[in-house]
DNA sequence: CAATTAAACTTAGAAAACTAAGCGTAAAAA
DNA sequence: TTTTTACGCTTAGTTTTCTAAGTTTAATTG
């Protein structure tokens, strides 16, 4: 139902902090923010506040101090944007998206197994139903 | 030293017609982009002409027409696309940028093997020189 | 030669993204 | 009690993105 968009740069920027601290102060984000970018304290209240308008985040109150949190977790929203650059460059094609990374930067050991499991669970998946179902 | 920007999703939808293509007139690009979204003719062009501005195109006369072919190939640009989205949502973890693409559309079998040779290929790249020597 | 056409260029404006100053309020400090 | 401080809210401005109408120019057609 509730169609979040996609976040923008300083969005994604603000939702990052949330994600790490699972949940902050706006006073708290901006400490955060500020160690990368030049800003100010009221626009990432600004932003905050829009952002509570389009869904992105939450808030409680806790004394005199509002609370944010990510309304949708990491995996979520980072799934929709891949989707979009899949979309947007690579007309679908998962593995050059993966040859790009891959290309980007040499994975560590540990990103390399990981890396080994992803692809060894994909193709056990695939095995299991090689056709191309539709279950959504 | 010619810093060019990121393309804007507007931007990247005529580049996708132009990598396609090669090369295009306003013409051709406008014919391509109309079948996906509603766009006028002028708005191409002058989106051709700010692109040009801005290093992301070049275009050579034919006839009266200019022909604009992308500065870029698709694999550059997706490359620093691919590299903002890692900064920007993955903290750089490539594992978890993989996990999400492919999560989200199961791999077709040649993609499995696409994706299992350069899987391959980056083990034997770690394999050679496993610490993070430098070398670009 | 006049009219039509096809192309690029100019201009302008709406919408979104980004930024921050200034205001009000209430708690804490002096 | 007065002053300062810490917060959220309102407002407003700039910049970028996106859009398309109008204008000009030159070739082609009647």
């Amino acid at each position: 139902m509730s169609k979040i968009p996609e976040p923008t740069d300083r969005e994604l920027a603000i939702l990052k902090v949330l994600w790490e601290l699972e949940e902050a102060s706006v006073r708290q984000v901006y400490e955060h923010l500020r160690e990368h970018l030049p800003i100010v304290q009221n626009t990432v209240q600004a932003f905050l506040r829009t952002m509570e308008e389009k869904g992105l985040v939450r808030h409680r109150v806790s004394g005199r101090s509002f609370i944010y949190c990510p309304v949708k977790p990491r995996e979520q929203t980072s799934k929709s944007m891949v989707s979009s650059l899949l979309d947007q460059v690579f007309d679908g094609a998962v593995d050059q998206l993966v040859k790009s990374a891959l290309d980007l930067k040499a994975p560590s050991a540990q990103e390399l197994n990981k890396l080994r499991e992803l692809l060894q669970a994909a193709e056990d998946r695939s095995a299991r139903k090689p056709r191309k179902g539709g279950d959504r």
